[in-house]
DNA sequence: TACGCAATAACAGTATACAGATTTAAAGGT
DNA sequence: ACCTTTAAATCTGTATACTGTTATTGCGTA
């Protein structure tokens, strides 16, 4: 007989909130409590304790002797994260890039027209959408698993940066470019261009966002 | 006045255990129980729980319905995160080369001397620690914080590498080599060497293990 | 208005208690 | 002896209660 696989209350809260901050639904005004999430769940502060720690601890969320937050990463911290980014996304792409089915790609083509139609209307929170949608769909066909799970680490690295760059006209429009560009590796399943391509996506990234960081440090002095 | 950093019991346990599991002071027969050890540290289970959840979580430790034990990493899981190595570890090396003090390249050269002490002993726990010393010393050194803690997560396949192909003296030996090869290009502040030296070391680690590991599996049948 | 200080409130860490699940042990039947 | 069923022990998940620490608030003072 199919057993309801009984999932525990920690585990739901987790995977519940694990999805809101990849999705970008939380800013770093939100302060999470867990007394107050326990209440909203109808269950003791216990569980949801454990999937907060759990969420701090993997780098999602930051503790604080008053409730949990978006971490604030260091400029230091995301330059780091990009050296990480290099060594390891363009090889998962191209091990991806064998493995995405067709429904997949048609999702990429969906997303990379959403992406280019920013471009008209300027609608920025429609390229964060699309760049995830494309993001996720090609991290979630990385055939190794081990290796799948450390890129998804770094998520608030992502969100950081596109926060910054998201705003430039410039890195707006590279950004969509890029969309293009990997739909069309991917399509064609060619390994050797998508690693590539991913690498000068990283890198560009890198660019903007150190771009990006010296306007913003600029206007500070 | 100097504040005692007052450090809360969970991460005392914390440490300690991350500690035992990363010296391999912990066996597959070992099984950790929260009770239990709340009972030797004169603590509640809360804090033993928050430790040992952490550390599964991190992939130290297995949790099952009895227990919390090392994990058995499959086949599969460490040849993936061979590739993971192969993708980080040259890279992290070289970053760490510039880095490395006088006193690390002296604790080095002692743990290379005991290296290949064991050629002669065959003391098999005495190649383990070397091995350990060099691999934590060029870690700890490498300057890239993210970089290093990634690395550093995957202590248990090391571990499990190691239970399988130390005991193989054709891998031993080469082994031991590797250990004064590295020496050599730490001791030079080479990059490029280095960078070379770690790819090829993963590489015979990932030979070496596939070795025993059919040898085992033939043996089985 | 600005600053320092104490009272207060908010929250995480820890303790204890209990319930649910699952393995191990025991008992009984073939 | 071996399989099946039942009972007991064991350990985790969750709930509730308490404690300690730290941010915040509000008051008094310059």
């Amino acid at each position: 007989m199919s057993v309801p696989p009984k999932r525990h209350i920690k585990d739901v809260i987790y995977d519940e909130y694990l999805g809101r901050i990849q999705r970008g639904e939380l800013t770093h005004n939100d302060r999470l409590v867990d007394t107050a999430v326990a209440a909203e769940f109808n269950v003791s502060r216990m569980p949801v304790r454990d999937a907060f720690m759990r969420l701090a601890h993997e780098g999602y969320l930051a503790s604080s002797t008053r409730g949990f937050t978006l971490p604030e990463l260091g400029h230091r911290q995301i330059l780091e994260i990009f050296e990480l980014r290099r060594l390891l996304e363009p090889r998962a792409a191209a091990l991806a890039s064998f493995e995405l089915t067709d429904d997949d790609l048609k999702t990429l083509e969906r997303a990379v027209a959403l992406s280019e139609s920013t471009i008209e209307t300027g609608d920025i929170s429609q390229l964060f959408n699309a760049s995830e949608i494309i993001r996720r769909t090609w991290i979630m066909a990385v055939p190794n698993i081990e290796l799948r799970d450390t890129i998804l680490r770094y998520m608030a690295q992502i969100q950081a940066v596109r926060m910054v760059t998201f705003h430039d006209a410039a890195s707006q429009r590279t950004l969509v470019s890029f969309h293009r560009q990997m739909l069309t590796a991917f399509s064609r399943r060619n390994g050797i261009d998508v690693e590539l391509l991913i690498l000068r996506f990283v890198l560009a990234g890198e660019e903007s966002y150190l771009r990006a960081h010296g306007a913003h440090t600029d206007s500070l002095l």
